[in-house]
RNA sequence: GGAGAGGUGGCUGAGUGGUCGAUAGCGGCGCUUUGCUAAAGCGUUGUACGUGUAAAAGCGUACCGGGGGUUCGAAUCCCCCCCUCUCCGCCA
C-alpha cells in the first residue's frame, strides 16, 4: 500500500510509477474517493465532537432535571445523526481502502523501462554455458528418475506436484536445506523455524489476501493458510511492532516447505521439479533502514549468488523491468540456474526491495533517534534459495556417463558421499 | 476436550455508566543538586488519522484483547470471537 499523503500530494509520481509497470489504473478516481473519505470524516468528527461536549455539560447537571432532559432529548437527535453519518463514513472508508490497494508500489528509479520479460536486463551471468551438451537430458528422463523422485505414488497418496523424495533423493534435499542454512547463518542471517500455517491476518499483511486466496491452501475449519513461502510468516514476526532504530538491519532466514495451487500451468513449465504444491525453500528477510535498503538488497542478492557459485551452478542475475516488476516491488532481481538438460533458466531466487509498501499494510515501524517519531521499516526478501529446481540443475548439469550425479566439493559434506545414484 | 480465572498505557496495577487518554508506582527522558557514581527533588512521558504549517505549535477525532449491541453518554452493561493462566483429561 502507498502512503495516501504521497498520492494527495504527488499524483503524477504515482501515475508515472503505473505508466513504468504496465498497468491500468484510474489515479483520478482514488483522488475523488479520498477527498470524500476526508469530507465525511470530518463531518462525524464534528458531530462526536458536540457529542462529547454535550457529556461534560450533562454530567454536572442533576439527573432528572429538566435541563438535564432537554439536554437528552436534543442528544438523542445528534446521536441519530452520528449513526447515519457514520455508517456512510465506513461504506466510503472500504471503498477507499481497495482504492489505495489498487494502487502499486513506485519502481525504483534503477528499475529499466520495458513491458515484457524479454525487456528484462541481464545484470550478469556467472559460469560457462555449454549449449550443446547433446548428453544432457531434462532431469525427468534420467534412468531411475522415478525411484528417487516418485511422482507417481505422491499422486496417489496426495495428487499431482507432491512427490516422495527416497534415499538419495530424500538426502539430497535435506543436504541443499543443512548447506543453505548454515551458510546463510555464516552470512549474518539468524535461523528462524516458523509456523507453517498462518491466519487471515498475516496473509493480508504481506498481500497474499484478498485477491490471491486461490493460490493458498486454506484449512478447514480453522481457516488457516498453508504458507506459500515463509515470507509470510517471517515478515510477520514484527507485525504491529516498533523495533528499537539501534537494532536494524535485522536478518533472519527460514527454511519451510512452501504450499501453492499455482492453478493454471502445463506444458514443460510444469514437468518433474520445475513446478510442484509443495516445496522445500530457505527464505532470506531483512527489515531495514529506509536509507540503507539499495545497498542491503544487493547485498541480500550477492549472499543467495554466493550459494549457486559455491554449488558451481552457471547462473544469470536479471533485472526485472518496469512491466515484469510486480505489484509490491520496487526493484526485483531474479536469479536463473542454466538447466543443462532442458537447455533453459530456471528462476531460484527472486531478490526485492519493498521499500514500505509491506511495512505500511503490517506496521513495521522504527523509531527515529533523529526524530523521535516512528518511521515505517523497508522489507527486503529473496530466497536462499528454492530446492527443486537448484536440484534439477544439479542433476542435469552434473550427470556422468555412468548415470551417477557428481556433486559440487561444498555439498559433499552434507551428503556424505560425492556421487548422488539413481541405482 | 471439560471446569474456572483473567486480558487496561513500555512494565506493574487502580478504575463497574458521565468531567477518563484513563489514579498510583516502576521504567524512560529533561532539569536541579553532585568531584564521579549513587540517591533525592521537580518536571515530562503513547499510537493513529484528519486539520493546520515552509516545518512546527495548535485544534479535532479515535484507541482500555478484537468485533457487534444497549444508551443522550461505555474501559465500565449485554452478545460473539481471539488469546493467556490454573486444574482435570488426552497426547508426540
Amino acid at each position: 500500500m502507498l502512503d495516501p499523503k504521497l498520492l494527495r500530494e504527488s499524483p503524477d509520481l504515482v501515475r508515472a510509477a503505473i505508466a513504468k509497470k504496465h498497468l491500468e489504473v484510474d489515479v483520478d478516481a482514488v483522488l475523488a474517493i479520498d477527498t470524500a473519505w476526508r469530507a465525511q470524516l470530518q463531518e462525524v468528527e464534528s458531530l462526536r465532537s458536540k457529542q462529547k461536549a454535550a457529556n461534560t455539560e450533562m454530567a454536572a447537571l442533576p439527573k432528572g432535571s429538566p435541563e438535564f432532559v432537554a439536554k437528552v432529548a436534543e442528544m438523542k437527535a445528534v446521536s441519530a445523526q452520528v449513526k447515519e453519518r457514520d455508517a456512510q463514513l465506513k461504506e466510503i472508508e472500504e471503498k477507499f481502502k481497495q482504492a489505495m490497494l489498487s494502487l502499486p508500489n513506485l519502481p525504483h528509479a534503477s528499475v529499466p523501462e520495458g513491458r515484457t520479460p524479454e525487456e528484462n536486463v541481464v545484470h550478469l551471468t556467472h559460469g560457462a554455458v555449454d549449449q550443446a551438451r547433446p548428453d544432457a537430458k531434462p532431469h525427468w528422463e534420467i534412468p531411475g528418475f522415478e525411484k528417487l523422485f516418485d511422482f507417481s505414488r505422491g499422486a496417489k497418496v496426495t495428487g499431482a506436484g507432491f512427490p516422495f523424495y527416497v534415499g538419495d533423493g530424500a538426502r539430497i534435499v535435506r543436504a541443499l536445506l543443512h548447506f543453505f542454512l548454515e551458510e546463510d547463518g555464516k552470512a549474518g542471517y539468524t535461523e528462524v523455524n516458523p509456523p507453517i500455517f498462518v491466519n487471515a491476518a498475516s496473509a493480508i499483511a504481506t498481500g497474499q489476501l484478498p485477491d490471491k486466496e486461490g493460490q493458498m491452501y486454506e484449512t478447514t475449519p480453522d481457516h488457516l493458510y498453508a504458507v506459500p513461502t515463509a515470507e509470510v510468516p517471517l515478515t510477520n514476526f514484527f507485525r504491529d511492532e516498533i523495533i528499537e532504530e539501534s537494532a536494524l538491519p535485522v536478518y533472519r532466514c527460514a527454511y519451510t516447505p512452501c504450499f501453492r495451487r499455482e492453478a493454471g500451468s502445463y506444458g514443460k513449465d510444469v514437468r518433474g521439479l520445475n513446478r510442484l504444491h509443495q516445496f522445500d525453500k530457505v527464505e532470506l528477510l531483512k527489515w531495514v533502514h529506509p536509507a540503507t535498503s539499495y545497498d542491503e538488497l544487493d547485498k541480500l542478492r550477492l549472499d543467495a549468488e554466493r550459494l549457486l557459485q559455491k554449488l558451481e551452478l552457471p547462473y544469470r542475475v536479471l533485472l526485472m523491468c518496469g512491466g515484469d516488476l510486480g505489484f509490491a516491488q520496487s526493484k526485483k532481481y531474479d536469479l536463473e540456474v542454466w538447466s543443462a538438460g532442458q537447455k533453459r533458466w530456471l528462476e531460484v531466487s527472486s531478490c526485492s526491495n519493498f521499500e514500505t509498501f509491506q511495512s505500511r499494510r503490517a506496521q513495521i515501524r522504527y523509531r527515529s533517534k533523529e526524530s523521535g517519531k516512528t518511521e515505517l521499516v523497508h522489507t527486503i526478501n529473496g530466497s536462499g534459495l528454492a530446492v527443486p529446481r537448484v536440484l534439477a540443475a544439479l542433476l542435469e548439469n552434473n550427470l556422468q556417463p555412468d548415470g551417477r550425479v557428481k556433486l559440487p566439493a561444498a555439498l559433499v559434506p552434507y551428503f556424505g558421499k560425492e556421487y548422488l545414484t539413481f541405482a
